[in-house]
DNA sequence: TCAAAAGTGTTATATATACACCCATGG
DNA sequence: CCATGGGTGTATATATAACACTTTTGA
């Protein structure tokens, strides 16, 4: 029933709807991408993104959830609509237009057997191969809007492990951001927030003194956004 | 060729695409929304936003201009992609999903009787009917972009007619972000972007005195975006 | 004992906010 | 001559940016 105008010229025609998910992860102070090696024609072979055709029966959303589940065997993950790329010729094949969705997930949390059965890699964000189509766009611009909305909430949690130390946090905000953070400003804004709860554990991976670690308080996150406090950061 | 995961199972469906278009002008102050009341059924007789199906051999965003230019005989409008709405029941007739898009235009400039002739009405933001199906929701969201986006880029000028007064644009700012904002620090503010150029002419539809008119300097628009800096207002 | 990362405070600068009066004009 | 909206400047508070040294500890 979404025709109006449509209906007054009797032209209505179906189409594929695709949904392609960017799944970003963080590790070793990198931002990085997961990325499938196509099994099937055509372009069998190449990089793309992972991706599916939603069904008839099943919400946008859910088809996303879907094939993040499918190929990293996670639930419960941050995930968010970017745009949809509609151009008629964008796919050689057929009409098809592809919701891109975007992901943010823990890299150590993710099913590595089910990646690999699906020939899937990680690439550092700069280091990306070329993809099919439209998907170096499509993270170009999920790139972009990662960037944007870091600056408005606090995704960057979402990236990390539970337990963090504010190095690591700083660490994936430099890699957002393309650019270096004075540790003091940083950690003085940080925490100003208070929405980090310090443990009385150290993560010694990093350094030999090792870092206190730190969990997020969502209470705290949720009573920031209602006061209307935004988390610009640096 | 988006298919990935969707190539392993076959499944493979067709469903209809339409698009939205939320039509925002400004007028005496008030931010509007164009809205169309149904000639066709089902539905006939209630008010919704204009859209139409995509057609196979046209770009998604050249659907959204089309249905612009259908409704409102604009061309070369601000246009944005808005988020697709794919829940799979918010059209009870069939399978159908919308990419929402919205339009910024001058209020001054669009085709009365075109507009008539579809049935379409202006309604000030807060004074709405009941739209059909999700188009509340995507009234909605586009309002709080609209908000966000005001706040990088200029995009207030896109609402006005070529030539406005400051108090005419502190007006459009004062409706996005829904509070008052000082005249002085507007004014000092959006002076030091150096986007406006001022002219000799005053238009005194607004008072006796009269305010000096002003147009938007696209170069040093331009100029600014890459210089990094933002349009942050109020 | 030293290399390497963690942790800490102060100052300067820029930006945002608050605030009140005069100006020009048409009626 | 007065009511109405247009136009201006300054002082304060807040936020951001710049900057260097001490601590801890495993190798």
């Amino acid at each position: 029933m979404s025709e109006n105008l449509g209906d007054l010229y009797q032209v209505k025609e179906k189409m594929y709807v695709a949904t392609d998910c960017i799944i970003f992860g963080f590790q070793n102070g990198k931002l990085k991408l997961l990325v499938f090696k196509r099994k099937v024609s055509p372009l069998e072979g190449e990089w793309s993104l992972i991706g599916s055709f939603v069904r008839l029966d099943e919400d946008l959303e859910v088809a996303g959830k879907r094939v993040l589940k499918e190929s990293t065997g996670l639930e419960n993950v941050y995930m968010q609509q970017l745009r949809t790329y509609g151009k008629k010729d964008r796919d050689p094949g057929y009409r098809c237009i592809s919701v891109a969705q975007y992901a943010l997930i823990r890299i150590n949390e993710y099913d590595e057997e089910l990646v690999e059965e699906h020939g899937a890699k990680w690439f550092e964000i700069d280091q990306l191969p070329l993809l099919i189509l439209d998907h170096n766009q499509m993270v170009h611009d999920a790139l972009l809007q990662l960037k944007q909305n870091a600056r408005y909430r606090p995704i960057g949690f979402e990236l990390l492990p539970e337990k963090f130390t504010i190095p690591q946090l700083q660490a994936l905000y430099e890699a957002i951001y393309r650019r270096e953070l004075d540790p003091r400003n940083f950690r003085k804004k940080v925490l100003s927030l208070n929405v980090l709860e310090k443990l009385d554990e150290k993560d010694r991976s990093g350094s030999k003194r090792g870092a206190f670690l730190y969990k997020f308080n969502n209470d705290n996150y949720r009573d920031l956004l209602e006061s209307g406090y935004n988390f610009e950061i640096a």
